[in-house]
Formats: structure tokens, C-alpha cells, sequence
DNA sequence: CTCGTTTAAACAAACGATTGCAGTCAACCT
DNA sequence: AGGTTGACTGCAATCGTTTGTTTAAACGAG
């Protein structure tokens, strides 16, 4: 059975192709008589004819797809975004094509100039750098593109992000209602705008609740992976920084930093309250349980596509660039609990029988 | 700055359009003169040409997309397969778009008729039920469709899929390793292909290694979800049936059993043993850390792309449809101990001071 | 009654590539 | 020498839509 076409619609309803396809269109149906339109739909419904993509979008010049690309889409983090995303974008007619880079930036301008080539409508771009060349170049190119969870240091594209500020704002005051003092924050990559962001805010966070601010509170990992956050939790108990609680950049350097703290004998929440950001699945199960923010995933990846979506038929430039923020929820768990007294790293200096050292 | 086009080459390169194209295609590339050939390269790389997908699709009736359906992304299970696939599929020059079918069959059908529409080359889909008609109707068309983890009843479409039996019978033979007798399987739902194998692969198990086979051993799960886990779980400690050890559908529904085992107040790995199916990320996190079977994800992925791959441009009907399982492995980890006394469910006859009943 | 004016539908030209067919020209064979 | 072959390349149709431009009909006003 072969594929029902517009002409074959048109013949059926005894009206020209061109007409057909006016009849069919929404914005056009105004230009051709009601009846018309009626006899032109029934047929097309009658018959179950479905546009040619291919064809359309040669003669329009739109391909009616969108590029998505992650930085790996195993992360947990990343499913619910594409899922909003492409439950928006599915019901304006859009496809989505999502691009995985495996955190390469070589293979990110791959994908992206392969998706151009194809004539990508526009881009979902959720691996945003600090200082990232191929985004200014898309800027500069004009290409509808909207940033997902990272932004860059210009600014210069759309940006759909977590409220990061108040949840860690939101943290650090759990933390401080619970008596803690010295905290100390394992931040995401510096050159993620997450990464910067929720350092930055930490450090505000400490001074507006007039916390003691040494140097050493903030040590960035090198990675938002469960293996640097065991490395930088190293470094930290090797250091003879004390410390009652850890704020972590995400979730998995939370998880490696509580590894490192059980292999070192301290436990969670008694000796050491962790709180993580993102509120990955299973996170909630584990024990102790992880304390968390919980970013609103689904809605960041649906948002996204709306503002793409409307910068597609904007005109070129409308406007300054959109930043928008969406709100985060502290989710208060097992593993943060009332402070202790202070911690202090490994048997070092004024030892004792183990790590858990500080007052008494 | 216009996109350059064909005509473009073939003006700078001093021929006809029609010559460039062929000249450009490696398969018609024969057909012209070698010098030909290498001044139209030359040209086209000069002039950055690249192809219109688009209008090359309308033409050759093909898109170079691959439609990849899973019932939802969000679910840790699928992204490592779309990985996989992604990976194979862009390296030979096709496009991987996915949809998320939200589990529903409504909205699975409208997706692909979508995929089609736009001249989607071929299928992967991770959604087959076990009498499915969608999938039927594209056999019955034709459309080069590969499944993947899950199988249909007619057998119809290639398919490719972890080996569930083997992974059953490794956990029942480490659970009767650990003395275990009355094993109870929760099975996932009976409409998938992976429901019905692993119960089969079950009773098959029990047979062999003589285990007693009572009725009621094999329990299934409305999905395959933590709730319906629970639901089950629920209803076999309010029945009589004894046993010690519990065989989960998946580790979804192994969570499920494990939540409403400690609200009865029963402990793993002491009172009960589970074993979960799937090996899903920070499941050997949790405590206990669960014992589960390990599936090549994103091989399965990989294959099934090179599988599509290999019968899109394969003769209509080569041979018979390709059946393939990978191979599996049991993770043994800390849900599951040597065998107690036999446990039964709730305080019913032989009533005693609490849930855990049997010799002692 | 006629001449604009509107309204509705038909016509035909794109969009950018691929490909069957036909033509050109030189070489080759008998 | 004439016809045949074979190697290249040009020509033009085609894929299925959309859309600017006629054409045809209907309408209303002077």
C-alpha cells in the first residue's frame, strides 16, 4: 500500500493540489471557502494522509527538527530534561535529535556541525563551558540555540538553570540550623557555570551567616564524578582543615566523598553531615539517606524547547537573551544531622586514638 | 553566507550538476572520468560543500534517520542501549532520533507513525509487548525494525536481548548454594517477553535443582516498577506461603519487596534473601547492597544498530530474522546470606511472637 | 449594464539533489 | 571504411510540498 500524497487527497476531494495543501495548513485555511476546507480535511482524515517531512521542509527551508545534545546521557541527570523536552517539542510538529558527546569537546563540534548540515532547526545544548568557543560561534552564527543547566560566561545565548543560589543558600542554612560551623563546600568544575555558581553562592551563604571563612572551604573536583569527589575528600581529610559537614557540587561527588569518609572511619550523619545537589534516583534509599536539592529536571527541559520554539519564529534579533531560572527544593534526609563537635582530618598533629578528633 | 549547493560545485568545477553528484558518490564515482572526479572534490572541498539532506532524502526515498522508541528514557535501563546505538549508527552516517512513548500504546503508535512519516529508515524499539499489533503491522509492511530487550510472541523482527535464563538460573543456583529451598519469584509483567522468559527460566531452575515447586511461587508483578513490587510483596506475606529467598522480576521490583519486607519487619540478607535483575546504577550502594544480574546494556544497543544497519541494505527477505542474547552476570552482593530457618508470612497458625516463623 | 473589486480556486515554479536516458566522440574491429 | 562498442557527460524528469501569480467567477456600485 503505498503512501497516500497531497495529490491524491486533492483528487479525492476534487480540488488542485495547491489548494489541498492551503486547505490542510492552518494559517492558510483562511484563504479558501469553509466548505472547501471541510471536503479537503474529511478526505485527508478519510484517506490517513500524513505531509511529507522530507518534501516540506525542502520547499520551506525547515528540517523541523531539533538538536539535543548532552554530555552523556547515562547521567541521570540528563533523561528527564530530554524528556521535557521532547514532549514539547512532539506536539509542535518538532523531532527531537538528541546527540550524546561522551564529554568530548572534539566530538560535540562534530555533532553539532553534522546536525547543521541536515538543516537542524535549532539546538538544546545542555554541555555548556565557562568559556566555550563552539557556543560563541553559534551566537555568532545567528543559530536558534537555548542552553540547558549550564550557562556560559557571556551570555549571549538563552538559558534555561536551577535556581543554584537559593539551594545552596537553602543548604547551608539546614546545615547551620543544625549547629554547624565549618563547612566545607566540594564545588563542581570551575569551568561549568554550575560549578562557579554554587561557589560563589557558598561563599556568600558562610559570611551572611556570619561563618568562619578560612581559606581551604572551597576545593573544587575535578570532575562532577564519584571519583573526584573520593580524590578532593582525600585531600581534605590529608589537610588539617576541620570541618562537621560537606556540601557537594552534586550528587556523585557527595557519594565519593562519602566513601572516603566511611573508608576513614568517620560515620554519617554522627561524625560528618553530607548534603549533595540533584536528587538522583535511589539517592533517597541509600544509608543514610542523602540530603539534597532537588532540581525541577523535567520542567528546565520543557521550558527550554517553549523558548527555542519561540525564538525560532521571532524575528532575528528580539530582545536581550532570556535567563531563566527555575526554582530548587532542599529535600532534608539521613545523612545531615545535629553538629558535633569539630572534625579534624586524619591522625595528624595533637592525635588521637582515631580520626575523630576536635573538642572533649 | 548561502549554503553552497551542488550547482555551485559543479559551476566552479566546470560540469553538469547530474556529473557532480555522481562524481561525489562513491558508488556512481565509476562512472566518471578519474580527472572529473578529482576536480569536483577539489571544488566541493574548496567550496565547503555539504549535501542537503533533505532534498537527497525526498529523492532517494531514504532520510539516513534511525527512530529509536523506549517506554521511557528516564528509566536507567535504557540510556546505556541508546548509547550504544548512537554510537554505531552516527559513525555510519545516520541520525538516531528517539522518542519516549510514556509507556502507552496510544502514544507509541503516533510516534512512529510520525518517525514514518518522515521517512524514517528503520526502527529500533526497546517497547515490544508480547502479542503487540503495532509491531506486527510494521512486519507485515516491511519496515526494517530491529527490538531490543524485549521480544514479541510471532517472532517475527530480529531481536536482540540479554540471556535471561542463564542470569535466572546463576541466581537460583547461588541461592540453593546458600541453602535456600522455598524461593519465591515476583515476575514482571506476563505481556513482556522478559516477564514470561525469566518465569519460565525460573520454573525450569526449580525443576532442576529439585527445589520444592508448590503453586503460588511465581508471583507477577502488574509492571515493572517499585510499587508493583511492593503490591506483590504485600500479597505474599499476606498469603500462607513460605519461603527465604525471593527472586525480583527487576531490581525496581526487588526494591519494592525490600521496602515492605523491613516494614514487616523482616531483614535482608538475614531473614530473607533478594535477588534483583538489571544491575541498575547505585543499587550496590544501597544496604544491602543488592545482588543482581548484570546486563550488557550498551552492547545490546550497539548490536541491535549493527543488525539494523546490516538489513537495511540487505535484500527484502534475507534468511530468517536473526534471534540474539548476550551473555549475562550475577553480581553476588550483600542482599543475599545463607538460608535461616524457613520464613513464612505474617503471624498466621502456628502463631508465634512475630513474622519470622519455621523449624528453629 | 459595465467596470472595478473581492473571493476562491487553479496553475506552475520553485526547493536541491539523484538517475534513466540520450547524446558525443574516439577507439576499435573486421 | 563503416559500423559497433564503450567511456563520459549532458539533459531533463522526478521526489512531494508550498506559495506567488494568474484566471474565473461572483458581487456591488455608479
Amino acid at each position: 500500500m503505498e503512501r497516500v500524497k497531497l495529490v491524491d487527497v486533492a483528487r479525492a476531494a476534487g480540488v488542485h493540489p495547491g489548494t489541498a495543501s492551503r486547505a490542510l495548513a492552518p494559517d492558510s485555511s483562511g484563504l479558501v471557502s469553509p466548505e472547501t476546507v471541510r471536503r479537503v480535511v474529511r478526505a485527508a482524515e478519510r484517506l490517513g494522509y500524513v505531509p511529507n517531512t522530507l518534501a516540506r521542509g525542502l520547499r520551506m527551508a525547515r528540517s523541523f527538527m531539533i538538536g539535543m545534545v548532552v554530555p552523556d546521557i547515562t547521567n541521570p541527570l540528563f533523561p528527564p530534561m530530554v524528556r521535557g523536552a521532547e514532549q514539547v517539542l512532539s506536539i509542535a510538529g518538532y523531532t527531537l535529535v538528541l546527540t550524546d558527546t561522551d564529554n568530548d569537546a572534539a566530538s560535540e563540534r562534530r555533532q553539532v556541525d553534522q546536525l547543521r548540515a541536515r538543516g537542524t532547526d535549532g539546538f538544546l545544548l545542555a554541555t555548556a563551558r565557562w568559556n566555550d568557543e563552539l557556543l560563541d560561534e553559534l551566537a555568532d552564527a545567528g543559530v536558534p540555540a537555548v542552553l540547558i543547566n549550564r550557562n556560559t560566561a557571556g551570555h549571549r545565548l538563552p538559558y534555561v538553570g536551577a535556581d543554584d543560589r537559593t539551594g545552596v543558600s537553602a543548604a547551608v542554612a539546614h546545615l547551620a540550623e543544625l549547629g554547624h560551623r565549618r563547612i566545607v563546600h566540594l564545588a563542581g568544575p570551575q569551568d561549568t557555570s554550575t560549578g562557579r555558581e554554587r561557589a560563589s553562592a557558598f561563599r556568600q551563604a558562610i559570611r551572611s551567616h556570619e561563618l568562619p571563612a578560612g581559606r581551604g572551604l572551597v576545593r573544587p573536583c575535578a570532575a562532577y564524578s564519584e571519583d573526584a569527589g573520593a580524590e578532593a575528600t582525600e585531600r581534605l581529610l590529608a589537610s588539617a582543615t576541620e570541618f562537621t559537614a560537606i556540601l557537594a557540587g552534586n550528587d556523585l561527588i557527595a557519594l565519593g566523598a562519602l566513601r572516603v569518609l566511611t573508608a576513614a572511619g568517620l560515620r554519617c550523619p554522627d561524625d560528618v553531615s553530607v548534603v549533595g545537589f540533584n536528587d538522583l534516583p535511589l539517592v533517597d534509599k541509600l544509608t543514610p539517606s542523602l540530603t539534597t536539592v532537588t532540581l525541577p529536571l523535567r520542567e528546565m527541559g520543557a521550558l527550554s524547547a517553549q523558548m527555542l520554539l519561540t525564538a525560532l519564529d521571532a524575528p532575528r534579533d528580539a530582545g536581550p537573551v532570556a535567563q531563566a531560572l527555575l526554582g530548587v527544593e532542599l529535600a532534608v534526609r539521613g545523612s545531615t544531622g545535629t553538629c558535633p563537635e569539630a572534625v579534624r582530618g586524619y591522625p595528624h598533629k595533637r592525635g588521637g586514638s582515631g580520626p575523630y578528633l576536635g573538642g572533649e
